[in-house]
DNA sequence: ATATATGATTCGGC
DNA sequence: GCCGAATCATATAT
């Protein structure tokens, strides 16, 4: 009940015409400026005093006055007067209020509440960026601890909201049949047109809706406090896990000529990332996309400085060549079975091939003896990638003396891209001179 | 405490 | 929409 106090607070300015103090509270204007101090208290002595009186009038008393009022034999002739001068002075009190018009704030203030899924169905999995993000890839890769969390936490919101939502529902409805029935009740006894009735209830539901927007805004709020506490920590970048790392240096160095995985790629990826790790990376975000920041990230680090990932290369090559190449990689053990791994004589960066020429020449015609030429898959591709890292290790130790050509793989010309790799054969076709292939890497 | 590594984001170009 | 480049911000190594 004092909900509905509380309501009435609320609704400070509506009048409730005739239910206003029956006894009639004529208030003595005060004696102007003449009052002596006895006078005041008189004064105040008085109106306390018609308080009293009023407060003491029983409510029996009040309805039994009423009753007799309406079986008043004139009432009938009086109450017809009544609405005759209501209709002359004025019913056209307003027809302007029209229909309200959608306040942009509340607008943009439901907006989000329904971005959050605050105030979207039931099962609103977390934040619309998460939610965007898994409708995307259809991958539910947002099961990190903070989130949970955060998620949790927003469920406790959305909660509240919608039992406080609920709460004022019906004290709306509530408070408007209360309201309905007293006009009804009084319509007895004076002119109420169906018109005011229906104003009335939408001053009530105005007022309403006034409460709500300030339940909004402060839902609204701690959302955003929520956010602001855990977008920080989903923004934090967690490494991945090794293998997952592992898997995808794999994949790039076998692939370095044209290290652009495609979208079943990426895909497979991250499956075999997240199958070992869970999660390929932090949260809200699609594996496709952390696949594909990784091999961003890659690709210009590794352009970068191709020397600072010699060390890598040769690793994931050599891993890859006894694991994928078996065919080639037995071809290629001639080249490499005299041969310590000695890599990179000194130089932090660059390959010195002396000899590269020789190198590459040998690699095409065992390519080429293998292949047959010019239409090489890029699984072959891959290969080679792979075999030239092995090969490159085992020769890049022999005496340097063909100046600085920083090994390059294939795939990478002079200007620092990657060019097309559809079209190996300019790179490994046995018809090419050997001085051709490594021509745009040698600057 | 500093340096480096690394995942994510932003921005401009295509 | 993807890519490269620059940059941010944090994790990790020194």
């Amino acid at each position: 009940m004092d909900e509905q106090a509380r309501i009435m607070q609320a609704l400070g300015g509506v009048s409730l015409a005739g239910h206003s103090v029956q006894g009639g509270m004529g208030l003595q204007p005060p004696h102007g400026h003449d009052g002596t101090d006895d006078g005041r208290k008189q004064d105040i002595g008085d109106i306390l005093h018609q308080i009293m009186t009023i407060t003491d009038q029983s409510l029996d008393e009040a309805q039994a006055k009423k009753h007799g009022l309406n079986c008043h034999r004139m009432k009938p002739a009086l109450f017809s007067v009544l609405c005759e001068i209501k209709e002359k002075t004025g019913l056209s009190i307003r027809g302007s209020q029209e229909e309200d018009p959608p306040d942009p704030q509340l607008m943009r203030l439901d907006n989000m509440l329904l971005a959050e899924g605050v105030s979207g169905p039931e099962k609103g999995g977390g934040s619309a960026a998460a939610a965007a993000a898994a409708a995307a890839s259809g991958g539910a890769s947002d099961n990190s601890i903070e989130h949970s969390d955060y998620r949790s936490k927003l469920t406790q919101i959305r909660q509240i909201y919608h039992t406080e939502l609920e709460k004022y529902e019906q004290a709306c409805n509530e408070f408007t049949t209360h309201v309905m029935n007293l006009l009804r009740e009084q319509s007895r006894t004076r002119p109420i047109s169906p018109k005011e009735i229906e104003r009335m209830v939408g001053i009530i539901h105005r007022k309403f809706s006034s409460i709500q927007m300030q339940l909004k805004q402060s839902t609204c709020e701690a959302v955003m406090i929520l956010r602001s506490r855990f977008l920080d920590a989903r923004r934090k970048r967690r490494n991945f896990s090794k293998q997952a790392t592992e898997i995808l240096n794999e994949y790039f160095y076998s692939h370095l000529s044209n290290p652009y995985p495609s979208e079943e790629a990426k895909e497979e990826l991250a499956k075999k990332c997240s199958i070992t790790v869970s999660q390929v990376g932090a949260d809200s975000l699609s594996q496709d996309t952390v696949v594909s920041n990784w091999f961003g990230n890659k690709r210009i680090r590794y352009k970068k400085n191709i020397g600072k990932f010699q060390e890598e290369a040769n690793l994931y090559a050599a891993k890859t060549a006894v694991t994928a190449a078996h065919a080639v990689a037995a071809a290629v053990q001639n080249s490499q079975t005299n041969s310590p791994t000695t890599p990179n004589s000194g130089s932090s960066g660059s390959f010195n091939l002396p000899n590269s020429g020789d190198m590459f020449l040998s690699m095409q015609s065992l390519n080429g003896d293998s292949y047959q030429g010019a239409q090489v898959g890029v699984n072959v591709q891959s290969q080679v990638d792979t075999l030239r890292h092995v090969i490159s290790q085992t020769a890049g130790y022999s005496e340097a003396l063909g100046g600085n050509t920083m090994y390059s793989p294939n795939g990478l010309n002079a200007n620092g891209g990657w060019h097309d790799a559809m079209t190996p054969s300019s790179v490994i076709s046995p018809t090419e001179g050997p001085g051709s292939v490594h021509s745009d890497t040698s600057n």
